[in-house]
DNA sequence: TCCAGTCCATTGTTCATTATT
DNA sequence: AAATAATGAACAATGGACTGG
């Protein structure tokens, strides 16, 4: 009775399985119909991209056609070639003089998403789907799969009634492999499954969610499947070689997440790091094997996404959180673009711009050097951060699509908000003292900066406002505030890009706006009036006011200017954590260097994108620029504050101390008395 | 009265503390003067470091002149990098290979000292002291540290008298906050005092030990700080986060001194190992973070110097005892080099003696290796046809001699049969799962050939026919036979030369065949009746007859047409791998392009030809060709059991769901049912 | 338990070749 | 033909996981 159950089972599976393989070759006979205009448009193809023909592309003659075949399913191919010129020459215009630079199989289009795979959306459906349209009456194609096959082949299907029987024999089967056992044709019970294979099945195919047909399986199969679901081969002794995932050739060992030779693994570092975005002048189905993979960039680094490479596994120089997104940005860009030809650069949006920055050359190592040096000529282009300086960062321009920006935007967020918790939680517990000794030495600024254990602990930080503040509170405070902006400088991509000299002028101007942006919101936070400091204790202006008298009135209106209006607002921690490092590089630096005005000109767009980005999210886009607006006039509040309580410290000695040429002597004097 | 003096204190506190960050900020607009010039030598800098930058330098631009700062607080930027230049230039030349092999950002100037921090040395006062010069008037500068300090500004600094009263004052302050404590506004006494941050101030800062103002408290303060000095933080039991003191990533624990991660860890012990000592090429003050620590390894050691990690933690010698002869050896080889650019290994003086014996390797450990590599070694020399890709290989022109071209036919064999062995090894292990994602979209024949992962992993090749196939069994060969075939095809010149139409019309047409082929030879290798698989599986028309009626008698024939004769002829696995290529080839693929056609018919010419060397090496020339012509029979025998069992196979539905206009849909259905 | 060292998979770096401009 | 960029094999470094006293 079983038996019977499974022949039927098996010679439906078969038949089913020969039928479709007769489709597919069906199709192919049914293609050649189309075949001929596209000998036409073969060669108007070729005299457009005559130009750029790479020497390598031995085959290619009349490649070119199937180009974005990925894009709809249902486009007719003629509009696809348009569509695909049409694209190219945009991204070419687009891109100017850099993607010139590069052969010009490689278009670059954005950044490589790290997490979307999408030459599978490109490469699927579309190309066969041409088929349907004509089906010739090619019938004696000669085909059929081997042996097994050929016992069912004979059968006429059983149609739809397949899921029921298909069903009932389930239970022999892995489950994974689901529906797609209905395809074959023996029955026999396996006596014996060596173990190196019997782990196959599990890890064959997942099925497909959504199926009339998928009336099958879910019951796991064979006995023999016993071994763990981990390739482990009998011999897990023998050094068992291992194979480009991408291209096939011999692989040393895993990289960025899969086995690939080290032609790949340079060939992905190198891409991602340079952020690349190649399109394929073939069509985007140049097989990737070990001989060919250096004649299509496209294609290589598609697969190599596909089988799984990681980009973010790429550590890229300065800051990782910013070249991820565009990463991610790049891939969904390709995805769009699909089309040609040229590689695409990263972000630069604006088209027609002038041949942006020239990139500079990171002489030493191959590494992407990220920052140009428009110290020369640099075009600059005008538009700002555009300038593009690490070259991949954050983007500017007119990305492909919003959704797509703003995903790639979201994870920035979430990686710099992610960074930010970090440095607000570190703490120097348990390193007990720091050493003693160095303290004999002047504490410069940037000693003071880069050294900020020679301030003092990092403590944790407690924003409760339980307590009113002492003298040693706030002189605490105010070292510990200082170590903990250091600490959050330095962290930011956007100040280490900075020379040192920007960078100091950066940080000394900004430390007071953000000392208050801090004191605020955590007392905002703790409900406490005035101000908050980071050891649990408080300070409001009308507390003994006697021993604080208030003079210049600063404390009043402190409170006016930046602590009511902030109260009102009621931002959430995300968007006090983002509009702090947004003040930080909002206003302009004395002293900058051009590229340090650059730096911060793209540091302030980029922060406001991501501030923006976090108001809409959790309050709409409507009240978001509202809000926006809302948090940049406490900026002005803060500033204004700074000026004034700074308009009233020009005290004569300090000058006279400053302005002796002896001042290391005279200064230490004082130094010492600073809070470092 | 105490209130009144405490009052005093804060102010004059609070009023220096404003002042000195006034200062600060000075200082920064000071320095402004001195940045045209550093721009000037920026350019410089570039043209000369430009072939050996790194791309991780971010800031970098003018930044390589600091260079050896270390070595001398004095000299100057120029000769500086000129200095840098000369050393670079030197190691190379002496070190050789391994010299060069280094990241160019690392010069070695000597050892590290265990208890010297050469760092405080270079980074000091040198950067700080260059701000004095001068002295611009933007007094403008909005600066002023928030709230607290806000009620003293206007105060005028009581000079040097704040010594007396802060002296008075420091009854009430912990001991070791010492004359730090004179500025703080506050007075009022702490109500309460959360254990958390009792700590804290203990472990603040240590005074220095001699300052003329440094007339200040040693009496302890404040009643509320009783807590132990230990930052035992309130929850010793809630898994206290550590930080790295250098980093300040997430620290497992204490590592030489310091709470230290992982990487700070190792990087310190190996620097100590190797007797490393970096030179910054930035100017000594690269922040460093976690994001960036790998950018600037002088910079990295010297903040690990400088927080407290103790090289005599590292325990060296002692175990290394015994190879310390070698690393004398070793450290007097580096000695010489001494100059340049990379980093100096250990210590010993002897100048200029000959690069002695390469140290044996201590190949397992991490161990700080004396010994050069030298080598390059051997070059294969073999002359492996390994070396040229298939690709390149077989010329199809006229070649000089006989000689010649039969060589280099041999060659391209060897070359082949090598490329097939690969593939038919080649495996996804480890590849763990591909993604499951994409499982949802249709498969088309195109990509399911492109993408063969989609399909199924690469297990290994089982055709070892020990057990009798079951519905499984077949079902997954089938696919991996496609996988498998899909890579031979790939890796094929002739397929690759093919546009994707012809190629996707030659892969369909010839599966079947080719899977007859490969699955009748794994029999015969087998030893086995009817038909092996990849899995293990075998297949015999005559095992459980009443189970797999053969309507159609294709598996009968099939043992005549194909297995018997195949049998007899005891092909090598040399003709085996050979023959089948040729059989790709070897029929007609209809509906292809001229230019495919062409091709088609040199592979098949060229395969022929191979195949024929082949047979004429191992049987001689006279019995080649009649193997030949015996092996194109089994071709034709190949041919009629495709076609027979692809003519039975017109089932209409199949047709019907192709002729639909709505394709995409209905076939979507059908292709879930196929092998793929 | 802590904190040394050890292992080693994975990453980055260098640079002779090779390709492209 | 020279200049420039890409490739990939060989090598060094990194850092997570682990071992042992
Ligand atoms: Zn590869
Ligand atoms: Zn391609
Ligand atoms: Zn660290
Ligand atoms: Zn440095």
């Amino acid at each position: 009775m079983f038996e019977a159950i499974v022949l039927l089972v098996q010679i439906l599976i078969n038949s089913i399985l020969i039928r479709v393989f007769v489709y597919y070759c069906r199709d192919s006979f049914s293609k050649k119909a189309e075949t001929a205009p596209h000998e036409n448009a073969k060669t108007e193809t070729n005299r457009s991209t005559k130009t750029r023909r790479s020497s390598r592309s031995i085959r290619q003659v009349s490649t070119a056609q199937q180009v974005s075949t990925a894009v709809s399913a249902s486009t007719q191919q003629q509009s696809q070639d348009m569509d695909f010129e049409v694209a190219f020459r945009d991204r070419a215009h687009t891109f100017g003089d850099i993607a010139i630079k590069y052969p010009k199989h490689e278009i670059p289009l954005t950044h490589i998403s790290p997490t979307l795979h999408m030459s599978d959306k490109s490469q699927a459906g579309p190309s066969s789907s041409i088929s349907s349209a004509a089906f010739p009456g090619s019938s004696t194609t000669p085909i059929l799969p081997p042996p097994a096959p050929a016992l069912g082949a004979s059968f006429p299907s059983i149609g739809s009634s397949v899921g029921g029987i298909g069903s009932q024999h389930a239970m022999n089967m892995p489950q994974n492999l689901s529906h797609w056992h209905q395809a074959g044709p023996s029955s026999l019970p396996s006596p014996f499954v060596p173990p190196s294979l019997s782990n196959l099945p599990p890890v064959a195919l997942h099925s497909p969610g959504s199926s009339s047909i998928r009336p099958v399986v879910p019951a796991p199969q064979t006995p023999t499947l016993t071994q763990s679901p981990q390739g482990s081969s009998a011999s897990s002794k023998q050094k068992q070689r291992l194979y480009c995932a991408v291209c096939g050739d011999t692989a040393l060992g895993r990289h960025y997440g899969v086995n690939a030779c080290n032609g790949c693994k340079g060939f992905f570092r190198r891409s991602i790091w340079k952020n690349r975005t190649y399109v394929c002048r073939f069509g985007g189905h140049c097989p990737v094997s070990k001989e060919h993979r250096n004649t299509c960039r496209a294609c290589r680094l598609e697969t190599c996404l596909r089988v799984g490479m990681n980009p973010r596994a790429v550590q890229s120089e300065a800051d990782l959180a910013q070249s991820q997104q565009e990463q991610q940005m790049a891939a969904q860009m390709k995805r769009e673009a699909e089309e040609r030809d040229e590689y695409i650069f990263s972000q630069s949006p604006s088209p027609n711009s002038p041949p942006p920055p020239s990139v500079d050359q990171s002489a030493q190592t191959d590494r992407p050097d990220l920052h140009l040096h428009l110290g020369t000529g640099s075009f600059e282009s005008g538009d700002g951060y555009g300038a593009m300086s690490v070259d991949s960062v954050y983007m500017s321009g007119n990305p492909p699509s919003l959704d797509t920006k703003h995903f790639s935007k979201e994870r920035t967020v979430q990686n710099t908000l992610m960074t930010m918790k970090q440095i607000f939680e570190r703490t120097d517990e348990r390193g007990e003292e720091m050493r003693t000794e160095m303290h004999d030495e002047v504490l410069s600024f940037e000693r003071a900066f880069y050294n900020p254990e020679l301030i003092g602990k990092r403590s944790r930080l407690d924003t409760s406002g339980v307590r009113p503040a002492s003298i040693n509170d706030i002189l605490l405070d105010f070292r510990r505030a200082f170590v903990l902006y250091a600490d959050i400088l330095i962290s930011l991509p956007e100040f280490y890009r900075m020379n040192h000299d920007d960078r100091m002028a950066l940080a000394k101007a900004r430390f007071a706006p953000y000392y208050w942006w801090l004191t605020a919101n955590w007392a905002v936070r703790a409900n406490a009036q005035g101000f908050c400091y980071s050891n649990g204790s408080y300070f409001s202006a009308d507390m003994k006011p006697q021993v604080f008298p208030d003079l210049s009135g600063i404390s009043e209106k402190s409170l006016v200017l930046l602590k009511e209006p902030l109260e009102e607002l009621q931002l959430d921690e995300d968007e006090v954590t983002l509009a702090g490092l947004f003040f930080i590089f909002a206003d302009e630096v004395p002293n900058l260097s051009s590229d340090g005005c650059r730096y911060l000109e793209e540091a302030r767009s980029h922060y406001q994108e991501l501030l923006q980005l976090v108001c809409s999210r959790s309050r709409g886009e409507l009240s978001a620029a509202n809000r926006i607006a809302n948090i940049t006039t406490l900026l002005s509040g803060i500033t204004n504050l700074t000026y004034m309580s700074g308009e009233s410290l020009e005290l004569p000695e300090v000058f006279r101390l400053v302005e002796s040429p002896d001042w290391t002597q005279e200064l230490r004097l004082h130094q010492y008395q600073s809070p470092f």
